[in-house]
DNA sequence: GACGATATAGACCAATTGGTTTATTATCAA
DNA sequence: TTGATAATAAACCAATTGGTCTATATCGTC
């Protein structure tokens, strides 16, 4: 009906949210078809190699809405700290908005699958380094040098993907608000 | 068959080595079987409630270990950094002797099923506790306030749970070296 | 209108999933 | 030795898993 890669999209979409929520494993076709809309027909017309294919595709979609974010907010604010700090925030809200149920779209179901399949691995590797490339020029545009910039910036997003994982088990915002305070602390001193 | 509740140990066992590399839902139970070489009679009569309370009592179990082994180093080295600096070059060791598949052993179970299962989101809200205060005990004793040291604590956890996920996808032990790095400068600054 | 390609529909598949049930066998205290 | 309890064995279950296949639409283009 109509446009014609809608329900490729709808696949996109509904993949990233329920293996973000439930993990890889834990998600079958069958629940990503219903959410989705789409036929089964589609899925593997669109993704001949099936679930793990659909299942790089929404890391690599999710990955890149993440990288777009940092990239604006580092526009935004000139200082490293201040970009983190509003980003922690936003991943507050959003977890809140998801009864604390959506961490980070790619670490479910890395810790699946990496490194078993080396798809997603490469994948899943690429995702995390256009972040931290991100971090990375925020510091160095802040004064910092490079490879100082480099370790900070990979370890920021390491704190955050972590802050996220609490956040899901305290059902709360403070590990990501704390979490802000002391890389602010690793940026600053 | 000699010792009682043999089968019951391996069970926990093969479980937390199984879950901790593939998650929860994509191991088996009867992958859990054959790796522990129980019958599948044994699992219902110790854990009547299934593959959940397996899980629980799965992480409960990896969970003290990681207690015990954070308290030991607590013992033996007064400086909190020094602590740190020592767990990370274990879990880095860790991570090697495992081809880099053995992150947490509660991360993985935990992004698939909290908080949709209460019984987990529970279990696994108190072994992250139990961490936390064991080095923000240290923290305390190496001089920090009390409301100083439970942020710095909590961070702790937090980071080191990042740094696994990010030692996974990158398939070396840098990420672990850097945070003991980054969170020295937080202790000592 | 006809063509070839894109896309959809859904029946079908073997294999596996977590779980139940019932019968049997060890174990050990009285 | 008996009797109760703990433990094991395995047959059995409905439901679901990811995936394949073939037939049919639907499309833009000549």
């Amino acid at each position: 009906m109509a446009n014609t890669p809608l329900h490729r999209q709808n696949l996109i979409e509904s993949a990233v949210t329920l293996f973000r929520t439930q993990g890889f494993a834990g998600t079958g076709l069958s629940e990503i078809l219903k959410k989705s809309g789409a036929p089964k027909g589609s899925l593997y017309h669109y993704f001949p190699k099936g679930k793990e294919e659909l299942a790089a595709e929404a890391l690599k979609v999710a990955g890149r809405v993440v990288e777009k974010t940092l990239l604006e907010l580092a526009t935004k604010h000139k200082q490293p700290e201040k970009l983190v700090k509003t980003y922690c925030q936003m991943l507050g809200q959003w977890m809140e908005a998801s009864n604390f149920r959506s961490g980070c779209p790619i670490t479910t179901t890395v810790l699946e699958t990496v490194p078993q399949s080396e798809t997603i691995s490469k994948v899943s590797l690429a995702i995390f380094d256009s972040w931290k490339a991100v971090i990375a020029n925020a510091l160095i545009e802040s004064g910092m040098t490079k490879a100082e910039a480099k370790k900070k910036a990979d370890f920021t997003i390491t704190a955050i993907g972590g802050a996220l994982i609490q956040s899901r088990v305290q059902q709360s915002t403070l590990p990501l608000d704390n979490t802000a305070s002391q890389l602010k602390l690793l940026f600053t001193s």
